[in-house]
DNA sequence: TATGACTTGTCAATATTTGGCTAATATAAG
DNA sequence: CTTATATTAGCCAAATATTGACAAGTCATA
């Protein structure tokens, strides 16, 4: 599940159109049918607008929003499930200190 | 330990000059010092032709040139870990397919 | 002081991203 | 079949980010 489909079904399941939310975002149609279909990528604050606009959870989509980029940067890469525990690590490490 | 701490171990241990790795990369001293520094990002051929010179693993440094920028993009955000876990997934799901 | 290795700051060139526009497609109603 | 509305596709310009070069700086050592 990505950040788009996420966005879509939560519009469709509460009978919003693309247009409805695009003009809330300050954006057009085409541009947010791009986003839900994955074509675009949504900026931070856009992701935020829209937890507010679909009223669910900022952390939820943040999270798939996120998701989404690491998947974009290491896909086609042998060493993608290395460097994805690598930087888990790294990021407990600096945690816990 | 990133990707510009590992290429410095392994340089000096070597005994070579910053600038006898950025000539051979075509790019000049302080770019090389920035990429050691982690002030800037190295391009991924050139990881590759790096891991050549110093006579290492490319997977290796593949592995952390893409950890750091998995850091890079997730720092600050507080979703950081679900996110690696999201994408993770995601990638296992995609590799058994 | 003088030299060599490395670092810092700034700028221009280039590449990428973002968004708008127009046109195309799909779906449903009359 | 036509119309109306929603969504998608393709292209282009504006905005933003990245890359690399250059000049000047620091630091260590002879």
């Amino acid at each position: 599940m990505h950040f788009g489909e996420r966005i879509r079904e939560l519009r469709e399941s509460q009978g919003l159109l693309q247009r409805q939310l695009a003009a809330n975002l300050e954006i057009d149609t085409p541009m947010f049918s791009k986003i839900e279909r994955g074509e675009r990528k949504a900026k931070r604050d856009q992701v935020l607008k829209i937890a507010g606009l679909l009223k669910t959870n900022e952390q939820e989509l943040l999270a798939l929003w996120l998701a989404d980029q690491i998947k974009e940067l290491v896909t086609d890469e042998d060493q993608a499930l290395q460097a994805l525990k690598i930087a888990e690590q790294d990021i407990n490490q600096a945690n816990t200190k």
